[in-house]
DNA sequence: CGAGATTCATGTGAAGTATACCTTTAGGCTTAA
DNA sequence: AAGCCTAAAGGTATACTTCACATGAATCTCGTA
């Protein structure tokens, strides 16, 4: 593009009609107002929650739900209300939100400790403390002077299944040893059977209190793209069967909202993008690719050198010969990926590990299998589309300097 | 023919190692009175 | 003498390695019909 090309180009943009009225209505990180379908649940977690404006902590609350059933909204919603309403009146009381999720923030005991008193504006540094010493410092911290902490550890299941249960003994056992705050911890997680495999001791005292969230079905999600959307798209740029359309996609394995609202979002933009006046269908199936893309992509550009030799050794292996591969091949083939960029070979117990966490993020799909007298094994096949392949390989080749 | 033993290739758990980073402590140097 | 800097000592978390044992069905072996 020329420099008279791009000038016009951005005069254009300008004038341009946006099919957006408030686009960060349908974004993630949004909370609405109002929660339709949600009352009960949100009634309930006031309910609980109430007591911590009188300064008596609030039970624990466990939260079950698959993705997209509103429970980060939902406590984010009540939790912003108490907070306002503790503030009006001069109550200390004080909300953190923790996704333990996002990779490297909350993923072991001492990431998370030290995470949370960082909320407290400790400095931690990033290794070589003593996990209790890390503690010690939260509990100074909030200690100080007498408060209410109401603590949000969101997607906990992540964070158990990867290390141990004893963080959560560890952070509900922490009220006796505080003289002046208490802190009540609210666990959220996706795996609905993800509690039975935990410490019972540590179960009964972290789920004081449980909810449950139930999918939405078609029709409710369906009422929630039409709330939102009213407010972040402008009059008619939806064509006609569009939200219902969205909702059956959305609604297809189990009622994911948040699922719908991306695809809505993006699939907007896509329409903004190519200049039309509508969004419509084929719009929405533009955007459930481009989302599954976006998701793969970001998660491989963050991985480790060593991952994304790992993975390109799937990738290569499933191009020489289309059945399913297994450890074996692919860690012959990520050594010869190593001789070649000079990379130091890990061994095939660390790679075992490696593609048991791709099987965890999705990108691959492993089974453990026996082929009886022929051995046990992975067998592993790529779970990307193969429509994206091509881009994954560059970014690693890239990444790898090959 | 069928039950039990064997076998293979790798899964998996535990313990050990390397690295990077932390705090504490003690000694030496500088500085100011 | 007090204050500050530096280096050594002693400690931790994390990522990885090493070692050793566990797995589980195809295949083999061998006793029996």
């Amino acid at each position: 593009m020329t420099e008279k090309g791009l000038d016009n180009f951005f005069e254009t943009y300008l004038k341009k009609e946006p099919l957006f009225l408030d686009k960060s209505v349908i974004q993630s990180a949004h909370t609405p107002d109002e929660i339709p379908h949600r009352e009960e649940q949100i009634k309930q977690i006031a309910n609980i929650l109430a007591p911590a404006l009188r300064m008596e902590r609030p039970s624990n609350i466990f939260i079950y739900g698959k993705t997209g059933t509103g429970k980060t909204v939902c406590v984010r919603h009540t939790t912003k209300k108490l907070q306002g309403v503790a503030k009006q009146n001069n109550i200390q009381l004080d909300i953190i939100y923790v996704n333990c999720k996002l990779s490297k923030i909350a993923d072991t005991e001492y990431r998370l400790v030290a995470h949370l008193a960082r909320e407290f504006g400790k400095e931690i540094p990033s290794t070589g403390l003593p996990t209790g010493e890390v503690y010690n410092i939260f509990y100074k911290a909030i200690d100080e002077k007498k408060r209410m902490i109401v603590i949000v550890l969101d997607e906990i299941d992540q964070l158990i299944n990867k290390t141990s249960d004893e963080i959560l003994y560890n952070l509900t056992r922490i009220n006796s040893e505080l003289k002046n705050a208490q802190i009540s911890i609210i666990g959220i997680s996706n795996d609905l059977v993800f509690a039975d495999n935990i410490d019972p001791r540590v179960k009964s005292s972290l789920s004081e209190e449980e909810l449950v969230f139930p999918p939405y079905n078609a029709i409710q999600i369906q009422d929630i793209l039409k709330h939102r959307t009213s407010k972040a798209f402008k009059n008619n740029v939806l064509e006609q069967g569009l939200l219902e359309k969205c909702a059956a996609y959305a609604a297809k394995d189990h009622g994911d909202a948040r699922r719908a609202l991306e695809l809505i979002r993006v699939a907007g933009e896509l329409a903004e993008r190519n200049n039309e006046e509508k969004v419509s269908i084929k719009h929405l199936d533009m955007a459930e690719d481009k989302i599954e893309k976006d998701r793969v992509i970001d998660i491989i550009t963050t991985q480790p050198l060593q991952f994304k030799a790992t993975l390109y050794a799937a990738i290569l292996l499933k191009k020489e010969k289309k059945n399913t591969t297994f450890t074996g091949d692919i860690y012959e083939i990520y050594k010869d990926i190593c001789s070649k960029t000079g990379l130091r070979p890990l061994t095939q117990r660390r790679i075992s590990d490696i593609i048991a966490e791709f099987d965890m993020l999705g990108i691959i799909n492993a089974k453990v299998i026996s082929k009886g007298r022929y051995g046990r094994t992975r067998e592993i096949n790529l779970a990307v589309p193969p429509a994206i392949e091509p881009k994954i390989k560059e970014i690693i080749v890239k990444d790898l300097g090959l």
